[in-house]
DNA sequence: AAGAAGTCCTGGGCGC
DNA sequence: TGCGCCCAGGACTTCT
């Protein structure tokens, strides 16, 4: 399941694959994968275009796509943009066009440069989306790193009042490795939240990027219970839970995420980081600071890993 | 308004 | 061996 971590890996291992490359021809085979907009136009739409900076806002991947004749680098009204969500099982892969194909792959992007940039689900429950560049809000191009600084031309998103495609998109909250996420932002957001801990964290509004995994061993980490009431957590326990929020996904990064079947960076290869997890997936076995066996149980509707010496409730 | 529950989707694991 | 059942979960919608 694609994380932050995961996506970023993903993000650093297309960037340079993609960089400048011309869209030469693009073949949708599923339509339903493709959220925004219908799979003609956004087929016609990617044709010519040029991919410029990848970036990254959560789990979402946002690809900057300008006119192939124009000058590459600065974001432009007339630009777009190419945004996925993994989801579940999805892949992101460059290839040679003679590779073979991973089963399930949905859509094919033929490249300038001779590769193909792949997307494959097993589960279907990835997206693709293309926006106009317009469409989308400043703050959101900058959080991905899109934009370097505010355009000077007006800027979007005009608001038509219809629903968006991708709701969740334009509501994500900070970045958890930001200078915005602090103990500060999270104790406000907890204050009311008489859910769980875990499932508030596992909130895309909350704070960006966590998934399963992430959530599962950041609590670890801060040592603290999965189920507890978000609005009981003591300033401690925020502070050692927003540390380990970033130290974890810092390190899962560092090696290139976390694979147990389905996830590969965008060259393919597996990550590392399973082998560093202190709880997840881990039920039954001795809890690597303690020796306690790792318990597993079912939270919002996800099954939680804890240890229940370390995670008292 | 917050939270719980249902929905999507399919490979794999399990019981019989 | 093979069939059928159920589980895994991210984000979205619907219900309470």
């Amino acid at each position: 399941m694609p994380e932050l971590p995961e996506v970023e890996t993903v993000r650093r291992t297309l960037a340079s694959g993609l960089q400048a490359a011309v869209i030469t021809d693009v073949e949708v085979r599923s339509d339903d994968v493709i959220a925004l907009p219908g799979p003609e136009d956004f087929c016609r739409r990617l044709i010519d275009k040029r991919f410029g900076k990848i970036g990254r806002r959560g789990k979402y991947l946002l690809m900057h796509l300008t006119e192939a004749g124009s000058t590459a680098g600065v974001l432009r009204p007339t630009d777009w943009v190419l945004v996925t969500h993994l989801r579940m099982t999805g892949r992101l892969v460059l290839a040679e066009p003679e590779q073979s194909e991973l089963p399930h792959t949905h859509v094919i992007v033929a490249l300038s440069n001779g590769h193909q940039l792949r997307f494959s689900d097993v589960r279907r429950f990835g997206r693709l989306y293309l926006f106009p560049a317009t469409q989308l809000p400043v703050a959101l191009l900058r959080q991905a790193q899109l934009l370097d600084q505010q355009p000077r031309a007006p800027w979007g998103p005009v608001d038509n009042g219809q629903p968006s495609a991708a709701p969740g998109l334009f509501k994500l909250g900070p970045e958890p490795l930001s200078e915005e996420f602090t103990v500060d932002y999270l104790a406000h957001q907890l204050r009311r939240r008489g859910a769980p801990v875990k499932a508030v964290l596992l909130d895309q509004r909350v704070v960006a990027g966590l998934g399963n995994i992430y959530v599962d061993e950041a609590l670890f980490r801060a040592s603290v219970h999965p189920g507890i009431p978000a609005r009981n957590l003591t300033g401690r326990q925020l502070e050692k839970l927003v540390a380990g929020i970033k130290q974890v996904l810092t390190e899962a990064i560092a090696d290139r995420g976390t694979t147990f079947s389905d996830y590969r960076d965008g060259s393919g290869q597996p990550g590392q980081f399973q082998r560093r997890l202190q709880v997840f997936s881990r039920s039954g076995q001795p809890c690597r600071k303690c020796g306690t066996p790792v318990q597993k149980t079912r939270l919002a509707g996800r099954g939680t890993h804890f240890c229940p010496t370390c995670q008292p409730t």
